[in-house]
DNA sequence: CTAAACGTTGACGCTGCGTCAATGTCAAGC
DNA sequence: GCTTGACATTGACGCAGCGTCAACGTTTAG
């Protein structure tokens, strides 16, 4: 019958995994008083029925959009509508990603101070470069002139061009610190697939060798040794990644 | 001398000034190490001296850019560099923002959800007037095509016009929402500023009576009324503020 | 009958202080 | 010498939303 099947409620383990909540969020809920049991056994267990699994996929999803459990109890109670606690709450966003707008922009500016100077990203490239105990191993192989083709092309560029460039270096750098984050290794596919990424993104620069298998191995020993470089991959120990990851993708494909 | 003025450290109270911290920040840096009186005196009290102020100045900047407690300790014992850990720092704060882009576009879809309609604006709005105790003394005022004109106002408009007027008028209903969080006064001169701009904005919609002072003040109470436009204001409380500040404008002003 | 799986009620932890509370100290004026 | 007010101290709770033990009953499958 299906009588059977409306009377039915679950364990709390039960709709724990109907929801995706913890059964930990579901005591906590209760104990907020946001989402009682419907039924409460004589051992003591809690028992939901269909109902409050309605009432929860109402709060999951306020949950998802970021509103507070009280701002989710309200709406529940019928003392706010849905479109004014979301409005509010919209607001709220707006105000905090504009400070987050402000935060990212001071932080920006502050490292580029830090390093000296804007426009040096490419000087400091070759130049750092030179700066390693690969200097000699790269002048002989790709001559001396490498530093001056690519400042030369650096200069060359509007301001827009540039800032693009930025930006393009600086995603590659975002995604190399997320990379590391994740606790990935250095020869998994999704740091292989970056690594090819950042061969594809030097070969794009000219006057450097690019995609040669020596030249790249011997710049992922340099963002090692070089603080200026490393700090683009979240410091040493996202550099000494990114050079592990390059030795092994240059090992392999170049 | 000037070694009087080199030797000189400063109670709790007086940093506090000075760097603009509250003395309880100060000792909670104390507490967790951060920083350290330079000098306690034999009644306990805290003493620091220029040194610990540089010291401050720093952790307060790096506070400012968001930097945990923690990070900003490593930093400052040189455990690790400026640009590394604001790298890390800035890469993270990337990810907060994705976030909330996307908490946000999805507050935003479930809201036009809510209200049955994305393009529905023009019509709601002239609609939910006629709704009101006001249709009346609005048709007899300025006419039975007002609808009709505005209408086909909107439908006019290309997709993207229809985007940046829905934008402006969101950036309105925003900035209304934090005057009435502010808590400021419907009379004080920054509501009647916001006042004026939402006068604007309707004389900008073709078919409207526009800043005609009944016709304004009608609105506001529609927007008290009818609960789709308050959402726009953050519900009815936010309703009730626009409706008394445009009130005051329009009795003064037009 | 036993072990595994699941249930319960505490209670601490995390971030960065704000905010009392209870109490001691110092400088200035009478 | 005493009072007063400003300033100092050390706790300790509070906030948001659970994660994570801990210590201990209950149910269920084998």
């Amino acid at each position: 019958m299906s009588s059977a099947d409306a009377d039915a409620d679950w364990s709390i383990q039960e709709i724990a995994r109907l929801s995706g909540a913890t059964s930990r969020t579901l005591r906590h809920y209760d104990d907020i008083g946001l989402l009682p049991p419907s039924r409460i056994g004589g051992n003591g267990y809690r028992y939901y029925d269909e109902h409050a699994l309605a009432r929860l996929q109402r709060i999951l999803l306020l949950r998802e959009l970021g509103l507070g459990l009280p701002a989710i109890a309200e709406v529940l109670e019928g003392q706010t509508s849905n479109t004014d606690a979301l409005t509010t709450h919209l607001h709220w966003l707006r105000q905090e990603q504009q400070r987050l707008d402000r935060q990212i922009g001071a932080i920006e500016t502050t490292i580029r101070k830090l390093r000296g100077g804007e426009q040096l990203m490419a000087e400091e490239m070759l130049d750092g470069f030179d700066h390693t105990q690969y200097k000699q191993e790269v002048e002989e192989r790709w001559g001396k002139d490498a530093y001056a083709k690519s400042d030369a092309w650096w200069r060359g560029m509007s301001a827009d061009e540039k800032e693009s460039w930025r930006a393009r270096a600086e995603r590659l750098g975002s995604d190399w610190i997320a990379a590391v984050a994740s606790g990935i290794a250095p020869d998994s596919d999704d740091a292989q697939a970056l690594a090819r990424r950042h061969v594809e993104w030097l070969a794009s620069i000219p006057g450097t060798p690019g995609a040669h298998r020596d030249y790249v191995i011997g710049l992922g020993e340099m963002y090692v040794a070089d603080e200026r470089f490393g700090a683009n991959y979240g410091g040493t120990e996202g550099a000494t990644f990114v050079r592990d990851a390059l030795r092994v993708y240059a090992e392999a494909n170049l």
